[in-house]
DNA sequence: GGCCTCCGTGATATTCGTAT
DNA sequence: ATACGAATATCACGGAGGCC
């Protein structure tokens, strides 16, 4: 059993899932299964447990939370945990809908909420256990949403997935969501508070981003005492000064939000300052943002370096080493860090022998990222992790061959792939013929980091379609959504763009082509239908 | 006891693709 | 060229266990 980790990497618990009552050690068939399930207390064995321990614990969501990732089991043994299972993935079932993977569950004894309801298109109205109408689907959001209190453990919301997992695979996914699922939340408790001080934060890219320290109070069981105000404008809508009482929340039960001011101060609205407290620099305005413009700002440096090592997850060194490094002035920038002998910190308190060996070990593991993350890591502005998933995906595997296309391709080059515009294009150039992040890829490169696509990171399914660049128009029977013309080609080896241009070999025109058909003639460009490109591939 | 890291999650503005 | 919906980039918070 494991955590849910980062999406990709969780953490083995085997030995404390164990410990909760209900779940089964054994199937009645042996089967490939993966089962997901959230582990949590009930309120009133939290109570009950708490009020034992001398009321140590905030809230039983972060109690359980902190008990699965003990190192001694007995200890976990002690709380009443329990679990619900509510997906699960297996190739030896041959499911395609969540429903049969629910009923296999549920026969193998794994506990499954009551409130899992199935609903569907032509259902008869009322039946003991077919699913229910599609039509009464808002009707039983309805009804749970007021039966909030009288679940036995705290909820906030309700999840909405599409069963059907040809569908789920259709719809597919965004960068951080399944489009397949949709959440209904509830509206996050609010409590009274007051703003004591604005500070103002600069982030890696320079970013300001204002905060508010209110006076701390409790809010669904957490303390909270910071929130952010994002931008000036957003200061200006609330009407917020210092001193002023506001009615704060906590937006998905997590991040705390000042929602309005219910009693104004004497101060006047809250401005933020011209220029940057770190470096004095004086702030330029870009949309609805100030920025700190100083690549140099000791803030960005050390924002810019907390990026880098939480991307590419070093294990045991975090901010407050970053900072403590940067403030003792053992490094000055992420290139000094790169160099850094940990062992240089054994004459600083708090830095034994253990915690020196953890960092070693958390770097070098950090070694093994891909190179997508490794790029991810520098924080290039404008080039998150999309950007270079298509910059891979287009046949980049290394810094080397982006810099080719730089040097030998027209400016315009990356605006014509798909999901790259105009800024985009322009931050790719500025970035990787930009010498400092240069020597900074040279010196990961020496340190071992991986610095290449590996090959079989790629699905590539031939390379037919190999030096050829494919704009894609009109809609297809066989590729709904188009995407999936898109990404056909380039699992052949071609690459595709957005917009005709003279660098455009292939036109692939499905019904009610409009104006890049046009085009595409125009420049004698190779028109291919539907019909004709299945049969290039074959 | 204090510091550090891990873990879970939302909001906002900007950018991109596409229809008009 | 412009408008609009969707997606991305960037920023943010508190609690708990474990190491020093």
């Amino acid at each position: 059993a494991v955590s849910r980790g980062n999406g990709l990497v969780g953490n083995d618990i085997t030995a404390n899932v164990k410990t909760i009552k209900g779940l089964p050690e054994k199937l009645s068939s042996s089967v490939d299964l993966a089962v997901r399930g959230e582990i949590f207390l009930d309120k009133k064995d939290f109570e009950v447990y708490n009020t034992k321990m001398g009321n140590i614990y905030a809230n039983p969501r972060n109690f359980a939370a902190g008990t699965i990732r003990r190192i001694k089991t007995e200890e976990v043994a002690a709380v009443p945990l329990k679990i619900l299972c509510y997906d699960a993935y297996s190739s030896d079932l041959s499911a395609d809908n969540a429903r049969k993977i629910h009923d296999f569950l549920a026969l193998n004894h794994f506990p499954m909420s009551p409130a899992i309801r199935f609903f569907q298109e032509n259902s008869a109205p009322n039946s003991l256990f077919a699913p229910a109408p599609f039509w009464e689907l808002s009707q039983y959001v309805e009804e749970l949403l007021n039966k909030r209190q009288d679940f036995p453990y705290e909820i906030d919301g309700l999840v909405i997935k599409v069963s059907e997992y040809p569908l789920r695979e259709e719809l597919g996914y965004t960068a951080r969501h399944p489009r397949w699922a949709l959440a209904f939340k509830f509206e996050s408790p609010q409590n009274e508070s007051q703003v004591e001080d604005i500070t103002i934060q600069i982030g890696r890219t320079g970013k300001v981003t204002p905060l508010a320290l209110i006076t701390p109070v409790q809010i669904a069981g957490s303390t909270v005492s910071r929130a952010t105000l994002h931008n000036q404008d957003y200061i200006n809508g609330l009407e917020l000064s210092i001193g002023d009482k506001v009615l704060v929340s906590k937006r998905g039960d997590i991040i705390p939000a000042i929602e309005k001011v219910t009693e104004k101060s004497e101060h006047p609205l809250f401005q933020t300052p011209a220029a940057c407290p770190a470096c004095k620099t004086s702030f330029v305005t870009k949309g609805a943002h100030q920025f700190c413009p100083n690549p140099d700002c000791p803030e960005r440096i050390r924002e810019k370096l907390v990026y880098f090592v939480q991307t590419l997850d070093m294990e045991n060194i975090g901010r407050s080493t970053v900072e403590l490094l940067l403030n003792k002035g053992y490094i000055h920038n992420l290139s000094d860090f790169l160099d850094f002998d940990f062992g240089t910190l054994e004459t600083e308190t708090g830095f034994g022998p253990k915690k020196i060996a953890l960092m070693r070990a958390g770097f070098e593991k950090s070694k093994k990222e891909s190179f997508k993350t490794v790029l991810s890591a520098l924080g290039l502005e404008e080039i998150g992790p999309k950007a270079i998933e298509i910059l891979l995906d287009h046949g980049f595997n290394d810094v080397q061959s982006i810099q080719r296309a730089i040097q030998n391709e027209s400016s315009d080059f990356f605006k014509t792939i798909h999901g790259i515009g105009e800024t985009t294009a322009l931050a790719i150039i500025r970035h990787f013929s930009d010498p400092e992040v240069l020597s900074l890829l040279d010196k990961l490169q020496l340190q071992g980091f991986q610095m290449r696509l590996e090959p079989s990171q790629n699905i590539s399914l031939s390379t037919k379609l190999s030096d050829t660049l494919w704009v894609v128009t009109g809609s297809f029977a066989s590729f709904q959504p188009r995407e999936r013309a898109l990404e056909l080609i380039k699992q052949h080896g071609g690459r595709t763009a957005s917009s005709v241009s003279k660098n455009t070999t292939h036109l692939l025109a499905g019904e009610n082509a409009g104006s890049k058909l046009t085009k595409a003639q125009s420049l004698g460009i190779k028109i291919i239908s539907e019909k004709e490109f299945l049969e290039m591939l074959g």
